[in-house]
DNA sequence: GCGACGAAAAGTGCATACAGATTCATCGCG
DNA sequence: CGCGATGAATCTGTATGCACTTTTCGTCGC
């Protein structure tokens, strides 16, 4: 156990950080690992074992660990002691769970930011939202998306519940991969426009309810349109 | 590379893992260190060091590092690159936040029962109530508590929503340690009694909205209970 | 006296080494 | 021919070392 090492140099820890993106080297891996869990690069159930992730990301096992400990704190993978990490089911069922706990979770925030918007948060979320207008007219399918994710979470720091907040980031984060999509579907983004008219419109006048309403309904259309995505990755 | 240990006796990593109780090494750290920052023995902003909690227990820096990543995946402490882990701030705001959260939870997932549930299912969860009620009489607090999770356990799961599930379990368990002491508060017993019959009631009647009023409002009290002691933490 | 600078100290990030656990193929025996 | 024992191969858990980054603190110029 010696010279094994015959063809690896010694690697010589070469800070090769600067052709990376962003973050340090397991934050990258954590997103990367849960992309490919995500989008179905992985199956559920495969075993993920440190030595193949190190060679494949060129990095020690050490990272790895790290990685693997993240992801089943996020719930991607399961771990037990002594066990390979294995990739959790995210598919089926579970994966829609979560489009439905989405659903409830906008509902929560709409319906608290209606209550607990200040004068300013209404505001900026109307000009945000009428602005969109234009990309709507345009057909400005990546713009929108930009719009789009900047709107909800307006919307979720509007509840003024961090944990809520955390929650709905978190949802959204592990959902991401599956709605990639949805605005290249024909019509969506004037309809999207329309329903978040609603949501907004619901919201300035304080009414809770119909904002609760008009959030669950947005996104559990969503979930609909992203359902075709999802099973096709199965 | 080779002779380099002089003094350091090997260490001979003895497996002191007999003395201990249960998991591995890092889920004892998460779970040691999680019940600190949340009774206050570490204040919001301090930092945690790797070399001094290595040192602490006894261990070395790499299953503390796996434990702060998960302590962060959490949200327990915050953590950025080349920084320190910090203990994030659960008190005050955020622990509201995280009550009201577990309201809004709980709601959902009667509201989810009341709609879902099988009829064994709804049978369980009477049987669970009424055998209850001898702990009432019978003043026992530390079974009645034990009774009352397995009360909402049931109640999570009934909802049919594994995402629903993971989010409130972990709400739960974050909330564990302020939650601790709300049977002794007098008369407390006989009113959680009162409340979870309520929330019964209404499952089987399968009436949705009044099982999630009545889900919330007995969350929402047992909030109130508690914040007695969490403000005394700070 | 005070702020800018710089070197030492302290700390994090990752690689590697090695002990212990698990898995799996092989072999001996009924 | 199957089945359990056994040991090698493989993999996880943890310790330790080195590179790099941040922090601290003393010193010097103003």
């Amino acid at each position: 156990m010696q010279v094994v090492r015959v063809k690896n140099r010694p690697v010589k820890q070469v800070r090769r950080r600067e052709v990376i993106r962003t973050g340090t080297t397991v934050e990258q891996m954590v997103r990367a690992i849960a992309d490919m869990i995500v989008t179905g690069a992985i199956l559920p159930g495969e075993k993920l074992d440190e030595i193949s992730l190190a060679s494949r990301f060129e990095v020690s096992r050490t990272p790895v660990r790290e990685a693997l400990r993240e992801l089943g704190a996020m719930g991607l993978v399961g771990r037990e002691p002594n066990r390979s990490a294995v990739v959790t089911n995210v598919s089926g069922t579970y994966l829609h769970s979560m489009f439905e706990a989405m659903a409830e979770l906008e509902g929560i925030c709409a319906r608290l930011s209606a209550e607990r918007m200040t004068v300013d948060e209404r505001r900026a979320l109307e000009l945000e939202h009428r602005g969109s207008m234009r990309l709507v007219h345009a057909g400005a399918e990546e713009e929108y998306a930009a719009h789009n994710t900047e709107f909800h979470t307006r919307l979720y720091r509007g509840a003024h519940n961090d944990h809520v907040f955390e929650m709905v980031t978190q949802t959204r984060a592990r959902l991401a991969p599956f709605r990639r999509a949805q605005f290249r579907l024909p019509g969506r983004l004037a309809k999207s426009y329309e329903e978040h008219d609603q949501i907004v419109t619901a919201i300035i006048r304080a009414d809770a309810v119909a904002a609760g309403q008009a959030a669950y309904s947005h996104v559990a259309i969503v979930s609909d349109a992203s359902a075709v995505f999802a099973t096709a990755g199965e």
